[in-house]
Order: C-alpha cells, then sequence, then structure tokens
DNA sequence: TCAATCCGTATC
DNA sequence: ATACGGATTGAC
C-alpha cells in the first residue's frame, strides 16, 4: 500500500509538480530563457523523479511564524535525496508556490494529506542539526507559550554557517571522569544526596539556595562533574556574559578548556556556529550560556542548571518570550534529566517547585547561614522626617552607614554601595506603611493615569482593570492617604565619597563601564543592582541605598526583585564574625527587608508565593497579557472567550506604546486573561487557536501575546 | 459577455 | 505571507 503510494505518487505528480510554473507559462518561459543558462540539473529532471523506497514521506516543520500554519506539512522524498534527508536536516520546500526553508522531523511510511504531495526540493544540509529532544522541547515551548514552533526554533539553532560546518571537526574532548569532592555541598541539607543522584544518573530536581559568599560556579561545576560521571552531559545556564566567565572558568579548570563551551550571544556567527555545531556533533558535553543556551543539544543530558532564575535576562525578549528556568523545566521532564535551580534568592516559581514536591530544597540550617551571613541592619523608614523628603534623604547618609563604612576601610576591606538604577515609574502605595496600594478589585497595582499634571494628577487607577480609585483604603493598616514613589539617587553615594575624601570611589554600571572585579583594598565602589564586582575576600561593608526606592516600581514582582538584588550585593560581604555588615536603607518593618536582616530567602519566598495566590498572580494561576490595538485585542479576547467563557478577563487598559521613532503612535491597549494553574495549557492553546483564526483571515493587526508576563506595569 | 476585483481559504 | 478559485462588480 504504502509502496503503491510512493510509486504511483512519484510518476503521476510530476506534472503537478511542474504545474505552478506551467501556471504562468510565457513569463516564466521567457524569463528563464532570458536568464540564467538553464533550469538546474535537479529541476530539469524533477518530472522523472521517484520516490524513496522506504519511509518516503518526509514531515516538515516549514519556516513560517504563522499560528495557522504551525504544523508540519508531508513532502515526498526523492530517490537522490533518501539518504541524506534523515531527521533533523534543513530542506528547502515548495511551500504556497515558493521555496521556504524547513526542518525534517521525521520519515514515514505514509501521510494523512489525502492532496497531492511535493518533493523535498532540496537538503540543505546533511547536518541533523535539530536534534529530536531539541524538536519536542521546541513544541512544548511553543505550546506553553502560545506561540509557534517556528519562532522557537530559531532560538534554539543557530543560524548556518557552511564554511565552518565544512571545517574538520575537533576531536571529541577526552574529560577525566571523576566524582566531585562533596565537602561544597556538605554546608547543605540535600546537597551530598544531589550529587550522589547525578552520580547515579538519577533525574533529581532541586531549588538550591546558596550560602552567602558561596562560589556558586565552583558548586556547579561539581554538579556538571557528578552528572558528567554518570555519563551524561551538563548545561549551565546564567543571567549574563559575566557569570559565563565565571562558570566557563570554574568547568574549564575541571574539565580542560575544550571540554567546555561557552555559548553566548554575543559571539559572532561563525564562531558561534563552531561552538554549537561541536556541541551537536557530541564533542563537547559541558555547556555553560545565557538564556538561548537552554535549548543546547547536549548529547544525553543529564544535568540541566540555572543560576539566578529571577533575572530578568533569563526572560527571552522575542516571541513568544520564553522563560529559562520554565524550559529547563520542561526539558528536564522529558528528557529525564536532573534540574538545579540556584541562586542566593528564591523565586516564588521556585518555591511552587518546592512546595509541590517537584523539587527538593537545597537549603543549609540556620545555624550554618547566620555564621556565613554578615550583619544586617535596617534604618530609615521609622525616621518619618527622612520619609517624608527624599532629598534631605539623599543628602545625608545616616550615621549607622557611615559607620559601617568607616569599620570595613579601617579594616582594609572594600566597600559596596549599591544603587537603583535610573528610570523608576512612579506609583503609589499606602502614606502609612509603604505597602504598595492595590486595586480593590482585581488586587493589581494602582497608578497615576497618564497625561496627569503636577497640579491635577487624575484618580489612581488599576494598572490592570483599569477601575479608578476614589476612596483609597490600605489593605494592610487600613490607611487611607496614598504618597508617589520617587527616583532612586545617586546623589548618597557622592556623599560618602565626600566624607571620605582619601578614598578612592569607582563606579559599576548605570552608565560607568561593569567592572567584573576589584581589588581587595579600601576604597569605596558604587554599583547598580547586577554590576557588583567580585572581590578576593568579600566586602568589609555594603550600603544598600535608597532601598525603598527600589520597591516603588509598579510591578508585582519588586519585593521579590528587591530581595534578590540585596542578596546578591550581601552575598559578596564578609561574614558577621569577620566583621562584615550590610546597612540597608529602608523600614526593617517591611517583611521583605526583614527577610533580608534575617537572610531568609525560602520563607520569604512562601509568603511571596502565598500572597500571589491571594491576589491571583503567577505562578499561583496563569496569565496572559495580550497587547495590541483596542480593537485586535478586543477580537482576541473575544474569539478566546467563545472557546473557553470561563477565563476571567481584567482590562483591557490602555498601556504605552511602544517606542518606534517615525511612527505615528497609536493608541494600545492590554487585557489579561487568567485561569487556574491547571488551566494554563487549556489557556495557550485557546489564545494559540484564536491567533490562528485571525492570521488565517488576515486579520489587520497583530496582537502580543505573554503567558505569565514579568511585568504588567 | 468578459474581465478586473474582492473575499475567503489553503498552503503538503 | 501568497496564490488561487469563486463570487461580485462594472463596462461594453
Amino acid at each position: 500500500m504504502s509502496s503503491a503510494v510512493g510509486a504511483v505518487g512519484g510518476v503521476g505528480s510530476g506534472p503537478a509538480e511542474t504545474g505552478p510554473t506551467l501556471g504562468a507559462p510565457a513569463r516564466g518561459a521567457g524569463r528563464r530563457a532570458a536568464g540564467r543558462r538553464g533550469p538546474s540539473a535537479a529541476s530539469r529532471t524533477r518530472g522523472e523523479w521517484t520516490a524513496a523506497s522506504v519511509a518516503p514521506i518526509a514531515r516538515v516543520a516549514v519556516d513560517m511564524p504563522l499560528p495557522h500554519l504551525d504544523r508540519p506539512f508531508d513532502y515526498r522524498v526523492p530517490t537522490h535525496l533518501d539518504e541524506q534527508a534523515q531527521p533533523g536536516v534543513r530542506v528547502r520546500v515548495r511551500f504556497a508556490g515558493r521555496l521556504v526553508d524547513g526542518f525534517l522531523l521525521e520519515r514515514t511510511e505514509e501521510s494523512e494529506h489525502t492532496g497531492r504531495l511535493a518533493w523535498v526540493d532540496k537538503v540543505v544540509s546533511a547536518e541533523p542539526v535539530l536534534a529530536p529532544e531539541v524538536a519536542a522541547l521546541c513544541r512544548t515551548v511553543a505550546d506553553r507559550y502560545a506561540g509557534v514552533f517556528a519562532d522557537v526554533v530559531r532560538m534554539a539553532v543557530p543560524p548556518r554557517h557552511a564554511r565552518v560546518e565544512a571545517e574538520v571537526p575537533a576531536d571529541r574532548a577526552v574529560v577525566p571522569v571523576e566524582p566531585p569532592d562533596p565537602a561544597g555541598w556538605g554546608r547543605y541539607q540535600r546537597g551530598v544526596a544531589f550529587l550522589d543522584a547525578l552520580v547515579g544518573g538519577r533525574a533529581a530536581h532541586a531549588v538550591w539556595q546558596a550560602l552567602p559568599g558561596e562560589a556558586w560556579a565552583e558548586r556547579f561545576a561539581e554538579a556538571a562533574a557528578a552528572a558528567l560521571t554518570a555519563d551524561r552531559g551538563a548545561l549551565v545556564v546564567v543571567p549574563d556574559q559575566r557569570d559565563v566567565d565565571t562558570m566557563h572558568a570554574a568547568l574549564a579548570a575541571r574539565f580542560g578548556a575544550g571540554a567546555v563551551v561557552a555559548l553566548t550571544a554575543d559571539l559572532g556567527p561563525a564562531e558561534r556556529y563552531r561552538r554549537w555545531l561541536a556541541v551537536r556533533r557530541g564533542a563537547v558535553r559541558v555547556v555553560v550560556g545565557t538564556r538561548s543556551a537552554a535549548f543546547a543539544p547536549v548529547e544525553r543530558i543529564g544535568l540541566l542548571a540555572v543560576w539566578d532564575d529571577g533575572d530578568d535576562s533569563h526572560s527571552e525578549p522575542r516571541a513568544p518570550y520564553p522563560q529559562v528556568r520554565d524550559v529547563l523545566i520542561a526539558r528536564a521532564h522529558a528528557a529525564g534529566a536532573a534540574l538545579l535551580v540556584g541562586g542566593f534568592s528564591r523565586t516564588a516559581e521556585a518555591q511552587l517547585l518546592v512546595e509541590s514536591t517537584w523539587a527538593a530544597a537545597i537549603v543549609a540550617d540556620r545555624a550554618v547561614v547566620r555564621a556565613a551571613a554578615p550583619r544586617v541592619t535596617a534604618i530609615g523608614e521609622t525616621d518619618t522626617q527622612l520619609a517624608r523628603d527624599p532629598d534631605a534623604r539623599a543628602a545625608r547618609v545616616p550615621g549607622v552607614a557611615f559607620e559601617a563604612a568607616r569599620q570595613s576601610l579601617a579594616a582594609g576591606h572594600p566597600v559596596l554601595v549599591q544603587v537603583p538604577r535610573a528610570g523608576y515609574l512612579p506609583w503609589l502605595s499606602c502614606a502609612s506603611c509603604r505597602e504598595s496600594a492595590r486595586c480593590r478589585h482585581c488586587a493589581g497595582p494602582l497608578g497615576l493615569p497618564r497625561g496627569g499634571s503636577e497640579h491635577d494628577p487624575g484618580l489612581p487607577t488599576c494598572r490592570w482593570c483599569g477601575r479608578a480609585e476614589v476612596t483609597f483604603r490600605c489593605g494592610g493598616c487600613g490607611g487611607r492617604r496614598l504618597r508617589a514613589g520617587v527616583v532612586g539617587s545617586r546623589r548618597t553615594a557622592e556623599e560618602l565619597g565626600r566624607a571620605f575624601p582619601q578614598v578612592a570611589v569607582r563606579s559599576s554600571g548605570g552608565g560607568a563601564p561593569v567592572l567584573d572585579r576589584v581589588k581587595a583594598k579600601p576604597e569605596i565602589v558604587v554599583a547598580t543592582p547586577g554590576a557588583e564586582p567580585a572581590v578576593d575576600g568579600g566586602y568589609g561593608a555594603a550600603l544598600l541605598l535608597d532601598g525603598w526606592a527600589m520597591l516603588s516600581r509598579a510591578d508585582l514582582r519588586v519585593q521579590e526583585e528587591a530581595l534578590r538584588k540585596w542578596l546578591a550585593a550581601s552575598a559578596l560581604v564578609r561574614p558577621h564574625a569577620e566583621g562584615g555588615r550590610v546597612v540597608i536603607v529602608a523600614d526593617s518593618g517591611i517583611p521583605v527587608v526583614q527577610a533580608l536582616v534575617r537572610w531568609d530567602p525560602a520563607g520569604f519566598a512562601a509568603e511571596e508565593l502565598a500572597g500571589r495566590a491571594e491576589v491571583g498572580f503567577p505562578p499561583a494561576v496563569r496569565m496572559a497579557a495580550v497587547e495590541g490595538t483596542p480593537g485586535a485585542v478586543a477580537d482576541l479576547v473575544d474569539l478566546v472567550l467563545a472557546a473557553e467563557p470561563r477565563i476571567e478577563v481584567l482590562g483591557p487598559v490602555e498601556i504605552d506604546p511602544p517606542d518606534e521613532p517615525g511612527e505615528v503612535p497609536e493608541v494600545r491597549e492590554r487585557a489579561l486573561l487568567r485561569v487556574p494553574r491547571s488551566e494554563g495549557r487549556a489557556l495557550a492553546r485557546h489564545l494559540h487557536d484564536a491567533q490562528a483564526l485571525r492570521s488565517g483571515r488576515r486579520a489587520p493587526d497583530p496582537v502580543r501575546v505573554r503567558l505569565d508576563p514579568a511585568e504588567v506595569g
């Protein structure tokens, strides 16, 4: 039966194949005769092509990022491409009358398609770049985020570089395989058990809170070594280039430079493809990289690790906006690999992994934490005079902070000063307790509407559902007055520099170049979050200035985000037994500040997750942000609701148009769709299908869909 | 009556 | 997207 399809189709569809060309005989023939010497050997003989005798059908994912074309299409494999047309190779096929790129997903005996099948026109290269495991992962990720396979696969497979592909491949690296010394992980409960699981090749899942001062890259390298012991590969994803360098150094020291590759976005196309190909060909099985490395085709992957999963660079800015942790979770699940989510802090998402018992918490005992942590002091907000006058605050560095800095410098240690980056949006909070002001209907954040003046700022309005708040009442303390947040200032840091005139002040980030590392000598280092330089032995003190301003963004993750940044800076400070001190300018009564003082990221994450469950925000629920012109948003939301009326809709509300110079700014809106977590897949499917319907009927205005968006400010 | 044009639909 | 078919409109 199947061979009959192949044989009959092979002969019979020859004319059909040339149909499009015949459709415009005069033009086509004329141009061809006038232009090049003649058609290629392949197309000249296409009428005589015969189909491969075994598995003559190729299922192809075409490179068309349109939701209604987001499925494989079947083609016939001609005999002369039979050998090359293996799963994973890039192909060219005729699609909607044009030659397009695609990936061959699989070969089958039969096709479901009842119409005529076109030929696989050519195999671009015999390199099977798209590993089956990665193809499946791309599909899963696309489905999770209501996106299309073509978009995800572009993140997973770098552009081909023919010259690099033709190079003589490097020899498979010989890696010394020995189980790691468990001492480093011995400081943590379940740490050694996790290593043992890796050595045993088991798919353990863990959420790890690194101790202050921890050489986290060393621990990750040990975990990788454990995976290699079980003859499995390892992949580590970190937020930025600096962390890639740190992690790469740790891995290369252990396995040899030739056994490790670093995959980052800023490599040139050739080097990028060269390294990536070394991984795909199995020459290298230890990979470190930034977010798109989450898809790296590591052979027999055994360990998937992500550092600092709350960092926003782990969120891909291109559709469908996947997040590294989510990609690795899906991958660990499908590949039977271990997962390690590590950081000084803990996200609400990681907390959910722990609470659902899918992942084990790797944490140190309280006593161990206390011994490793610096002494943390919170000052400020009880001093109401300071709270009322931001300028006075910026001009006056509190005495405790001065004293901590003085002691550190006197002991010969550098002082870290963390200042928020500029560009914080105005937001509203309770004037008495500083809790973010929330909408009484949907618990969204209150802000001032755009376009208001200083004298007439307009009514406080929910940024989610758009309802105006006439009579605010704080859910926490019952206060009725609101205050607006202000932008953080670096003046305080300059003030510090003036206060210690004989001490050098260096800057990292926030306009200044980011410093990787500073000398262990008495100087002041002013850094923006994420740009704190490392220092041997640790800082003697850290001053976290304008902590209250960090809590001032109209973003639901501000608290988690602030704690993450504070912990990251504080982790660079010496233990309190060595005099290490952290001073944060924020009210010690605020729970998130308390979490820093007590060094309790897990406790905070539990509170945070419970809070998100209360207000109905991810990860406690699944949410989708739908953005576009008012008509397009309404259209998409209607389609989704028609399929599933039980989906809760918040808004739409007007949002800032994206900055596109030269473009006429058009009105844009955002609606939020909310469902229980168990309905997350269905929500994504309905959104995908609605998008498919719209793009299929050529709806003019595109709609941007983001699942569990990081910010809905 | 024929052709230019507009929709709607399928794309292996 | 783009290409095609069938319906629709318009001018002779």
